[in-house]
DNA sequence: TTAGTGTTTACGCTGTGCAG
DNA sequence: CTGCACAGCGTAAACACTAA
């Protein structure tokens, strides 16, 4: 008898072949939600049908690896209707299993010491009473329903000392602060005043842009700029904002590196005032 | 034939952005 | 402020397929 022709042995290559593909149907699933969580995007489109032009990112981006790799197209277009591994409860199932393994992975590291809570939402297993603080984003349509959940969690511990939005308050105690010193206040009073002046006007900001560009093309002349493929952009000033710290940092940063071009702009408005007076 | 598993489809809900 | 459109998620029901 034929060994390679018996029944058996053409099952189980047939059944072999068979798992093969379904493990790489699955794993293709799996890279594609942890990549999208990894990178925090949506999963889901809004019309996911196969006449759909943008069928969501989670079906979009398997076509996509799908059209680079021979093998993965092939066990996707032949998968059976019940075992594609692609609908949205196999995706959910793929993720809370990553995420069982990430609080795991949390729990092992915080044990039985003391913690602080920042959370949008949270289901886990620590004991409330080793909580030593607590905070939340301070978004206003939010507010009163964390303000009765840093009550109800106070009631079980009252060491959960309640910080609300603590990035947020600091940054109003640096502006506040900031105001109280003349020299200072002046300085980012002045900066805002550039700024504005600088950019307000379409015809100044056009100014602005010619100006950078020239002085760039000098700067690379004397070869005090490397040059290279996306260096040298001519960018623009940045205002201060009062909500974000940041912003003025962007804001000094920006109008140091294009002094000598706002200087030129400003040298031309005021050569251009005193002509009409 | 049936139970179990997975997919598809349709629809509802929430949040956001935009125009009037 | 209101109404509308849209994105994205959840879910129920119908359907497809498989193993026992």
């Amino acid at each position: 008898m034929n060994q390679a022709q018996h029944i058996k042995v053409s099952l189980d290559r047939q059944a072999t072949q068979k798992i093969s593909a379904n493990r790489l149907r699955l794993k293709t699933s799996i890279d594609v939600v942890r990549r999208l969580s990894f990178q925090g995007c949506a999963f889901r489109g809004h019309d996911e049908s196969s006449e759909s032009k943008n069928r969501g990112n989670f079906l979009e981006l398997l076509s996509l690896l799908a059209s680079y790799d021979e093998k993965v197209g092939n066990v996707l277009k032949s998968a059976p209707q019940n075992a594609s591994y692609t609908s949205s409860t196999i995706q959910k199932e793929i993720l809370q299993i990553y995420a069982s393994r990430v609080r795991n992975v949390i729990r092992e590291e915080i044990s039985d010491r003391k913690f602080s809570i920042i959370v949008d939402e949270a289901r886990n297993n620590f004991d409330i009473q080793n909580i030593r603080g607590q905070g939340y984003d301070g978004a206003s349509n939010m507010r009163g329903e964390f303000n009765s959940l840093q009550a109800l969690i106070l009631n079980d511990c009252r060491y959960a000392y309640y910080v609300h939005c603590f990035a947020h308050r600091l940054q109003l105690a640096l502006v506040a602060a900031a105001r109280e010193v003349v020299k200072v206040h002046q300085f980012f009073k002045d900066l805002s005043d550039i700024v504005n002046i600088a950019l307000t006007s379409s015809k100044r900001y056009d100014e602005l842009q010619k100006a950078q560009a020239a002085e760039i093309s000098r700067l690379v002349s004397i070869n005090e700029l490397a040059i290279g493929i996306g260096m040298n952009q001519i960018g623009t000033l940045q205002c201060p904002s009062e909500t974000r710290w940041s912003f003025h940092l962007n804001s000094v940063t920006s109008l140091l590196k294009m002094y000598n071009a706002t200087s030129t702009v400003l040298e031309n408005l005021k050569n251009a005032a005193s002509n009409y007076s």
